[in-house]
DNA sequence: CAGAAAATGATATATTATAACATTTCATCA
DNA sequence: TGATGAAATGTTATAATATATCATTTTCTG
């Protein structure tokens, strides 16, 4: 078993310096501008490996001194789902940085009803599954949401 | 190919009626009370094959001359909800009524985004693909949603 | 640097959902 | 059969999520 979610202990800041250089990246190939505003919610919602709801990104930067309103998040959001930067967990009404904001891919969340974390994957079984289910009626695809909730190994097993 | 969509001109109030039948036959297995409000909101429900908000029902029942709040809909959602009447859309923020409630079931829901309508699936390929993908990753299901949105047959080839 | 485009600020409001307490309805059994 | 408690609904208020619109500032481009 190869467990999605991060170690416990594990070196965050190596994630989420990694999670920016890619963004910087992407944004770069794009020729998108990675505004500070854009970082600053970027960077939020890298501070954990759970999901984040615009109003929780909205007093995060409130707590640090920025008196914003909700459309500049929500537009940060917008910017930032856009370009593959973060994904939106429908199930959550929150947002959840992408570990490979750099190809193309169906993703699939699993999400920790204990200790709320969630952690996606790209299973090319679960998205085949997709693609032939809709092939087989007829259907052509736009975007899919798959959103898993249960019980990390971790919680399970502790 | 066989679409999972009605066919226009299909006999709707089969749909209608057979769904309340379905619906009384889970309500009596449970012991569950099909309240005048619950019939009626399920029945708003399966007025169409499209997933339905919360406040176009409050509102389809003011047309009824009902006067009633949101919670008294929420309550009723949550009821038929519960008992696998009707299933939450999570990327629409709305509620759609199901077909096979007498069933356990990961559903799969295609929604076209041309005409509005939604059908369930209960595909075992994309069922166990997604067991599968979390079994590989230790993590225990207790939920699924999977919503897949685009075109229809219908709107696809018109 | 001027002008256009993009981003953000600011205000207001729309949409979705729930908390809390009051009242009514319904099943049951003494 | 009517008292009683549980379930359902009514009522009021408000929380949580999201967007429309117009003003201002910043940035890019020629």
């Amino acid at each position: 078993m190869s467990d999605l979610f991060p170690k416990k202990g594990h070196d965050h800041d190596r994630c989420v310096h990694s999670a920016l250089a890619q963004a910087e990246k992407v944004c770069d190939a794009e020729n998108a501008r990675f505004t500070d505003m854009r970082r600053k919610v970027f960077t939020l919602i890298w501070q954990s490996h759970k999901a984040v709801t615009a109003y929780e990104l909205l007093d995060a930067l409130t707590a640090e001194g920025q008196r914003v309103q909700p459309p500049t998040v929500y537009r940060a959001l917008e910017f930032l789902t856009e370009l593959g930067l973060v994904h939106r967990i429908e199930s959550l009404n929150a947002y959840f940085g992408c570990d490979r904001p750099d190809c193309e891919h169906l993703g699939q969340y699993f999400i920790c009803t204990d200790c709320g974390r969630v952690a996606e994957a790209v299973n090319e079984d679960m998205s085949n599954a997709v693609r032939k289910a809709a092939r087989g009626v007829g259907f052509t695809i736009e975007a899919t949401t798959v959103e898993i909730k249960g019980l990390c190994h971790d919680c399970a097993t502790h």
